[in-house]
DNA sequence: GACCAGGCACATC
DNA sequence: GATGTGCATGGT
């Protein structure tokens, strides 16, 4: 498929998942920096689960990045225990609020003000911050234009056949940059959706029958 | 009681 | 470079 029938398709696909699921513009986040705390926390991990450690942050007053900074790392870990992995994710918790209080001052709006690529690079460069949590954070937290690739975006474009089911990460998202306009609002709702989908559909069989994407993407398999 | 969920780092070959 | 493993809870 050349360039232009690619992009076709895959805007006709975010237009099914539109029409079906209704706009997004999503990330079940109050503030940033609560963005950045859950992208940490949802890492192989059901939204549910990170939504009781939100809570119990929140009853803290822990969702803040002096009190993170200050707070001991096994204080921290109790109070995610909800979200599993809370040893790991109350480290790298730890080190990316060492890593803004340390080289910004603390000072969010001024990590996020700088181009994209150094911004993600310095993401990954914090232990625990791997591909999909920072593009998670540049896309819901920062506001810039990153297509972010999850678990769900795998399947559903694997098992439509749009992408090899065994594709890596950069190269799924080279495919979405490649094709796609560079809109953080696109891309901000269209990955929601693929979540949606993802909740709703595209689970158990390959290939939900009342999928919205089956019609669009029919033709394409295997 | 299995099985799964919006990953990542690290060890080993 | 590819593959395997530990991390852990709550819902189905």
């Amino acid at each position: 498929m050349d360039h232009k029938a690619t992009r076709e398709l895959l805007l006709e696909a975010y237009q099914a998942l539109l029409t079906r699921f209704g706009h997004r513009q999503w990330w079940p986040a109050e503030t940033p920096l609560e963005v950045c705390v859950g992208a940490v926390l949802t890492q192989n991990t059901s939204w549910n689960n990170v939504t009781l450690a939100i809570a119990n942050l929140k009853v803290a007053r822990a969702l803040d990045l002096g009190a993170l900074y200050q707070m001991e790392q096994d204080t921290l870990a109790g109070i995610i225990r909800p979200s599993g992995y809370y040893n790991v994710k109350a480290k790298r918790l730890k080190s990316l609020v060492a890593y803004i209080v340390r080289v910004y001052n603390g000072n969010l709006e001024r990590f996020f003000d700088q181009a994209v690529t150094h911004l993600r690079s310095e993401l990954l460069s914090v232990n625990g911050i791997g591909k999909e949590t920072a593009d998670s954070i540049i896309l819901y937290a920062a506001q810039k234009p990153i297509f972010v690739v999850d678990a769900y975006t795998k399947r559903v474009f694997g098992r439509h056949g749009i992408v090899p089911l065994e594709s890596d990460y950069d190269s799924i998202q080279e495919f979405f940059h490649r094709h796609l306009p560079k809109d953080t609002l696109l891309f901000n709702d269209y990955h929601a959706q693929l979540v949606a989908v993802g909740h709703n559909h595209c689970k158990k069989r390959p290939i939900c029958k009342d999928c919205p994407l089956s019609t669009v993407f029919s033709g394409h398999m295997g």
